[in-house]
DNA sequence: CAGCCGCGTGAGAGCGCTCTCATGACCGTG
DNA sequence: CACGGTCATGAGAGCGCTCTCACGCGGCTG
């Protein structure tokens, strides 16, 4: 039967017989070719062509166990996961180096805290080669799960529960926050601002904690009255902005944890009649474009390459994974990753 | 040896040995287990919690040939993919009925035109059960790529390419976008508007062109002038209410094709004097939570259930699957779904 | 009490692939 | 020209699971 049943895919042994060699020949093809001779591959490729072979995934990962697969984990809180142009960026460095890699995304939405079970369970299943996870808050599940399961896994973003860099640390990507805060904040010291305030972002978040750390790093004797607590949204940023007004009318300077926040800072100064950055300079964080780019006066503002984050977590868990073979390499947990922040200067200091 | 190589996950052999069983019976209780009497599933039971064993999904797959995972394939023409809050509704809805089947979320994120001889592969490689697609344009390949890889598919929105609903027609899920234009346009005519202009949206978009036949629907004999062209950005909607106002100052009333639109719209007449609703009434559509009631005023709108629709696509899938086995059911698509819209009223009309 | 049916269980094949190992052809060398 | 070595190829086992089928036991009927 040259045909078995034109409906249905056709197999390494289907390649074999109308090419006339073994099947293990047509594995060594279709896996490069190392080690074939010309006219074999060339025999053998025409017969893939011709009878539009598709190696099956599943059986190829039962012996390899690999399957090409890297799971991204999304917890969503409450709101601003996707839609947020962050995470859009990083997932899209995510998807591009992937693909360079040849690995597909499973995408993982975590839904409720109850939802874990069915991902210890998804991760364990031996789905996926490895996972991205990004620990947006300090009380995560999930590096205690995915230690259990033993699945290689990079964060994105410092991880913030205790013990985090020393006995329980675990690989991760995050931006230099406080090296780009510093810059901020000096950057307004240098413009001659003596009364800079801080509108800090959500205390368990470690990227809003690590900004402020830097702040303070520049203003070791900084007022404490000069820093209010925001919610990384537009909303607490105005907020803020008005309380620290209220508390600190002289105030001559604002670095915003974030670029939403700025951009509430921004609304309320203007209410107040205070012009930027002629009576209040005002820096922010993340160079977020739909928002730096088009406030009046436009951000200036602290980037950070969040493609390139997404990308380097790629790499990194990759570079896990080709080890996780090797003997006497086991458990070489990659080194953690800090990519540096660059200060943008537009209009607003 | 009761437990070889500690490291190794447990098989189905090990439960067996473990619980004195066979593998099917294992097999059987794993999956379920009909058919086994009480007392041994309890012990198989018992077996599998000790060993903490979990199926290896490859080997089910292998010859199953069912994996569980459904691909969702986002093409990227430009920028508006994730960071669009009708997207992630969408997939939110899409993620959360798969759950509920049992099913995982792979995304495939087109990178451009010449990626798509990569989803073809993946999509043929039988990596997925079926796939959810977003037709956003016209000259899409992903309709004649799943019909060639022969993957059920249901798509988001409807196709707009020619014979969409005739020879070609793919099963789809969309909002009822005429539907809710009429409505939209007949709310106006009852506040006694009399000239009612229209900001389409992109050509190529059959969301669009559906909101401009309904616009049409109602008003016959409509002023060609009152119908100027948006492509659903905000900018493009003050430019076209710009454009409107030069044309046919005397208009009072504008439904905008989307929200985004309106809202520059919006923008435009309050820079022109123009009181809203008094002097020209505004309505939009898409019920963007994050445009439409942060205005001022807050838009009168069309609201579709978008994650509603995310988990329609779902499952028309998941019927078409659970069909796919059946004799004599052979190549039933799915059935294409419209979903009711609803109009959304609050200050702008 | 023999026969039969039905249900619960086990044996074993096989899903499509990779990979090790044996085999044989061909080369260079002594 | 015989021999060992190298390299390309094929044979075959086996990855972990499901599923069909045969088997055996019990209970029911005649």
């Amino acid at each position: 039967m040259p045909d078995p049943s034109p409906g249905a895919r056709p197999t390494l042994e289907a390649v074999a017989a109308r090419a006339g060699v073994s099947r293990a020949t047509v594995s060594r093809v279709v896996n490069g070719g190392a080690g074939v001779r010309q006219p074999l591959v060339e025999r053998v490729r025409r017969a893939v062509e011709e009878l539009g072979y598709i190696p099956n995934h599943a059986a190829r990962t039962l012996v390899t166990r690999r399957n090409g697969a890297v799971a991204v984990i999304i917890a969503e809180p409450e709101f601003r996961v996707f839609s947020d142009p962050f995470f859009e960026q990083q997932v899209r460095g995510i998807s591009r180096e992937l693909t360079a890699h040849d690995s597909q995304l499973v995408l993982l939405w975590v839904e409720g805290a109850g939802d874990y079970e069915r991902i210890a369970r998804y991760l364990g299943g031996g789905h996926v080669d490895g996972a991205l996870a990004f620990s947006v808050h300090d009380d995560d599940e999930l590096p205690s799960i995915v230690r259990r399961v033993q699945v290689p896994t990079v964060f994105g973003g410092r991880p913030g529960w205790p013990g985090a860099t020393g006995e329980l640390a675990v690989p991760y990507v995050d931006a230099d926050n406080r090296g780009g805060a510093r810059e901020a904040v000096r950057y307004l010291v240098g413009q001659g601002r003596e009364r800079i305030a801080h509108i800090a972002g959500p205390r368990d978040q470690t990227s809003a904690m690590d900004r402020l750390a830097g702040y303070r790093d520049v203003l070791l004797d900084a007022d404490p009255d000069l820093v209010a607590q925001g919610d990384f949204t537009e909303e607490s940023g105005a907020r803020a902005m008005a309380e620290l007004l209220e508390r600190r009318p002289g105030l001559d300077a604002v670095f915003a944890g974030n670029d939403l926040m700025a951009s509430g800072a921004l609304r309320v100064l203007r209410e107040r009649g205070l012009r930027v950055p002629r009576d209040v300079a005002l820096v922010g964080f993340d160079d977020m474009a739909s928002v730096a780019e088009v406030t009046d006066p436009p951000l200036t503002t602290v980037r950070q390459d969040i493609e390139g984050m997404g990308r380097l977590m790629v790499r990194l868990l990759m570079r896990a994974l080709s080890q996780d073979g090797d003997p006497g390499a086991a458990h070489s947990a990659p080194r953690s990753v800090i990519t540096p922040t660059e200060l943008v200067r537009r209009a607003s200091a």
